[in-house]
DNA sequence: AAGGGCTCCAACCGCCAGCGA
DNA sequence: GTCGCTGGCGGTTGGAGCCCT
C-alpha cells in the first residue's frame, strides 16, 4: 500500500502516513547505518523521507533494527511473556526487554491476540498450560504488582517501588536476582516444575544481553519509577 | 464463487517524563 | 521556575488476508 499524505488543515508540514514502502524502508536503513538512530526528528528531515520522527523511530523499532526476531514465539518464550504479565501487567516495553529480539508492539499484538484468548478461555474451563494459571486479575490486565499495592509510575495511586523490588542496582550476576525473586512470588507445584524452563529461558535472555544489561526501556521505568 | 465476519499486526495517537534553553 | 521540544510508552485503529457459510 502506498503513503497517504495527509493534510492538517493548518498549514503545517504534511507527511506521509500509512504503510511504508520498501524505498522508505531503504532510505531509513541506509541514514541509521551512516549517522546512527538519535535525534529522530532529524532523521526524518535528512533522511528524505515524508515522515514525522516518531513514525520512523517506531519503524526502526519495530522492524527495521537488526536482530529483530518476527513470528514463531516459542514455548518458552510465551511461558516468560504470561508470567512477566501477571507479574509486571500490560508494560509491554519492560516484558519486551526481557526477551532479545523481540518488540513491545510484537508481544502487545501476541498478547492481544494471542494469549488473551487464551487466558480468557482458561478462566472458563480448567487446563494445565502455563498461561491458563494465571490469575483473573493478570487476564483482565491486573499484575500481581499492582494488586498488592503496587504498579509503575503511570499509576499514581500505586506505591510499588520498582528499584526495591527488583534492585537493579545490584544486577551483577548477569541480571538474574528479579528472575529469582520473580519466581519465589508463585508456589504451587507447577512453578517448581516449570522453574528450571524458566530459569533457562531467563539465562538465555540475559546471555544475549551482557554487553547491555539494561534496555532504553528499562532504564526508563527505573527513571519513572523513581 | 462470493461476501460477510474474523484475525492479526503495522502503524497511528495521545499522553507523559526528561531535558535543555 | 517554566516552557517547548523530543523520545518513549500503552492503547487503539484500520486494512489485508483468511475463514466460514
Amino acid at each position: 500500500m502506498a503513503p497517504r499524505n495527509v493534510n492538517n488543515g493548518a498549514g503545517r508540514k504534511v507527511y506521509n502516513k500509512g504503510a511504508w514502502t520498501s524505498e522508505e524502508d531503504r532510505k531509513l536503513t541506509q541514514y541509521i547505518e551512516v549517522h546512527g538512530a538519535k535525534k529522530w526528528k532529524t532523521v526524518a528531515t535528512k533522511s528524505g523521507l515524508n515522515r514525522c520522527g516518531k513514525s520512523c523511530r517506531l519503524r526502526w523499532l519495530n522492524y527495521l533494527r537488526p536482530n529483530i526476531k518476527r513470528g514463531n514465539i516459542s514455548d518458552e518464550e510465551e511461558d516468560l511473556i504470561v508470567r512477566l504479565h501477571k507479574l509486571l501487567g500490560n508494560r509491554w516495553s519492560l516484558i519486551a526487554g526481557r526477551l532479545p529480539g523481540r518488540t513491545d508492539n510484537e508481544i502487545k499484538n501476541y498478547w492481544n491476540s494471542h494469549l488473551n484468548k487464551k487466558i480468557n478461555k482458561g478462566k472458563t474451563t480448567s487446563t494445565s498450560t502455563a498461561q491458563e494459571r494465571t490469575t483473573p486479575e493478570a487476564a483482565a490486565g491486573v499484575s500481581e504488582v499492582e494488586r498488592e499495592g503496587g504498579g509503575g509510575s503511570r499509576n499514581p495511586e500505586v506505591t510499588f517501588n520498582v528499584n526495591e523490588f527488583f534492585d537493579f542496582s545490584t544486577e551483577g550476576t548477569n541480571g538474574l536476582e528479579w528472575v529469582n525473586k520473580f519466581l519465589e512470588l508463585d508456589d504451587g507445584q507447577w512453578i517448581s516444575e516449570k522453574r528450571s524452563t524458566l530459569v533457562s529461558s531467563a539465562l538465555t535472555s540475559f546471555s544475549n544481553r551482557l554487553n547491555s544489561t539494561f534496555t532504553g526501556s528499562d532504564l526508563q521505568w527505573r527513571r519513572r519509577a523513581v
